[in-house]
RNA sequence: GCCCCCAUCGUCUAGGGGACCAGGACGCAGCCCUUUCAAGGCUAAAACCAGGGUUCGAAUCCCUGUGGGGGCACCA
């Protein structure tokens, strides 16, 4: 198996999916998951794709066995240090009648597209040096004359190709080009490039994007013609934006920031997403296991996931149902494993932490999150040195603010005189009061809980309250009544 | 324009001639639970793109149309 992406930009879902089936085969089949970086056409290379692309593989835990970074028995892993190889490949077609070299600038290339745009034709190459006696041919490559490498396409017949997901696709030759092997610079393009490692490093199975199709037919061409084995070609289907009308845009790209979501990789660890959410999310599209089961750990889909049950539709991405899956997963974390994952979020917030404290947090926010920065401005109040409750929201539903004043004193002396501070000795006293005060206890803890935590809403209070300790509820509590005192004054 | 692919609730999907007045999930609405918010439980609304065939019988097979997507580079 191998996943080959070219480092042209972030890495976003649609490659993570590559390369999840790719992994999940790799990993079923006892073979090797190999990453390939089909870096051929200097152009369009970004600095650091390659980087950020091998940090979103393994922060969703998709190490592979052999790569650039690591090495392997069939390296280099990078195209541009292939180049040779290709060179001897393309050679061998030529030789072999399948391929033949031309001599045409990219000029009058351009000139010739112009033109057939012009009579609403399909861009073709005209076939011009393909009729240069193969003998003139090599002379004028042994003199240096710039030339390009183009596959001697047939013009009668057709070829039936075989996509794993879709089937038997037959094309007629007629319609595909005398394509373009080997650039003027002497780099292969993707089509034989990719065809020539495949076979090289041993690949069974090519997994890609459906985006593919069009050219298949000539990949199958290339194949047959140097007589090398076809591996399976799964193509997978594109991902549609969320609305399911066309793909996702750089606009719409950007947009979807503003709602907290992102297509790339990086995007989705910054915004508190999880690996085992995401994971769980992009193996659903396009694929399933049965009409009901839906929740994987990736070790579940080492163990379940089969090709048979591609499905070739388009898929419209469907964040919510990230946030769903998300969910899921934090909440089937242990208390130690969210503490550590939360940290780094408070930590940019700007709120020092301690592991010990988190640890005991982690249960009260465990169901609460969707995502794992949710969790700073639900508990940031435990890191705070005091927190600013808003005056009127210190007065408790159909109270005035003296009743909610003397609410904030009782439970002050009642805190203060309590035995042990948990949750459970609190509980029993605090429902007496809200009774003896004539309101309900809904009411009493609404006041307290934006008293002793700043916030309408919170984890729940009393457990709150005993992490965060008598003494900083005391003084939380006395806070609250001067400003309650306040109100009332003024 | 030409070529290729695809088509079940709003979305992701199950289904592959009778087991389907079409199942699950997200979301949405209601109810229950509840100290807020969640989580959880229950209930509801919600789909076979259209038209022709084949067949005793079609969501399922075939054709046409329509819609959507992809491609038509010395990009991948």
């Amino acid at each position: 198996m191998r996943f080959a992406p070219s480092p042209t930009g972030h890495t976003h879902l649609g490659s993570g999916r590559t390369a999840l089936y790719d992994y999940l085969l790799a990993r079923q089949t006892g073979g090797q998951f190999i990453l390939r970086i089909e870096d051929s056409d200097q152009k369009r290379y970004v600095e650091g794709a390659e980087q950020e692309l091998m940090d979103s593989l393994r922060w969703l835990g998709l190490e592979w066995d052999e790569g650039p970074d690591k090495g392997g028995p069939y390296g280099p892993y990078r195209q541009s240090e292939r180049k040779e190889i290709y060179q001897q490949y393309a050679w061998e077609l030529v030789e072999r009648g399948s391929a033949y070299p031309c001599f045409c600038s990219a000029d009058r290339l351009a000139e010739l597209r112009q033109e057939q745009q012009s009579r609403r034709e399909t861009g073709r190459y005209d076939g011009r040096c393909r009729r240069i006696p193969p003998a003139e041919a090599a002379a004028r490559v042994a003199d240096g004359e710039p030339h390009v490498i183009r596959f001697k396409m047939p013009h009668e017949g057709s070829i039936t190709v075989n996509d794993y997901v879709r089937g038997e696709i037959t094309v007629e030759n007629a319609n595909l080009d005398d394509y373009i092997l080997v650039r003027s610079d002497g780099l292969a393009l993707y089509h034989l490039a990719a065809m020539v490692d495949d076979h090289l490093m041993k690949i069974s199975h090519v997994i890609r994007g459906s985006e593919w199709l069009p050219t298949f037919p000539l990949h199958v061409h290339i194949l047959r013609a140097l007589g090398l084995q076809e591996p399976v070609f799964v193509h997978l289907s594109v991902f549609l934006k969320p609305s399911g009308k066309g793909k996702m845009s750089k606009r719409e790209t950007a947009a979807l920031m503003q709602d907290g979501y992102s297509i790339f990789i990086k995007d989705l660890k910054e915004l508190g997403y999880t690996p085992e959410g995401v994971l769980n999310w992009i193996a659903l599209m396009g694929w399933s296991y049965d009409d009901h089961t839906e929740f994987f750990t990736l070790a579940d889909l080492v163990d379940k996931f089969s090709l048979e049950r591609l499905n070739p539709a388009p898929a419209a991405i469907n964040f919510t149902k990230l946030d769903h899956f998300n969910g899921l997963h934090i909440r089937s974390l242990s208390d130690e494993e969210i503490a550590r994952r939360v940290q780094p979020f408070f930590e940019i917030a700007g709120y020092a932490t301690s592991q010990d404290k988190l640890l005991r947090i982690a249960p009260l926010i465990r169901e609460r999150m969707v995502t794992l920065d949710d969790a700073v401005p639900m508990a940031g109040f435990f890191f705070k040195d005091q927190v600013m409750p808003a005056a009127q929201e210190l007065v408790g539903k159909n109270m005035t603010p003296a009743e909610s004043l003397r609410a904030v004193q009782r439970t002050y002396h009642l805190l203060a005189g309590l035995r042990d501070f948990s949750h459970e000795s609190a509980e029993g006293p605090l429902r007496e009061l809200a009774d003896e005060l004539g309101i309900k206890a809904g009411q009493l803890f609404g006041i307290l809980r934006v008293a002793v935590t700043g916030q309408i809403v919170s984890p729940p209070l009393l457990e709150s309250m005993a992490i965060l300790g008598r003494d900083v509820v005391l003084d939380r509590l006395q806070v609250a009544a001067r400003m309650l005192e306040d109100n009332i004054e003024s």
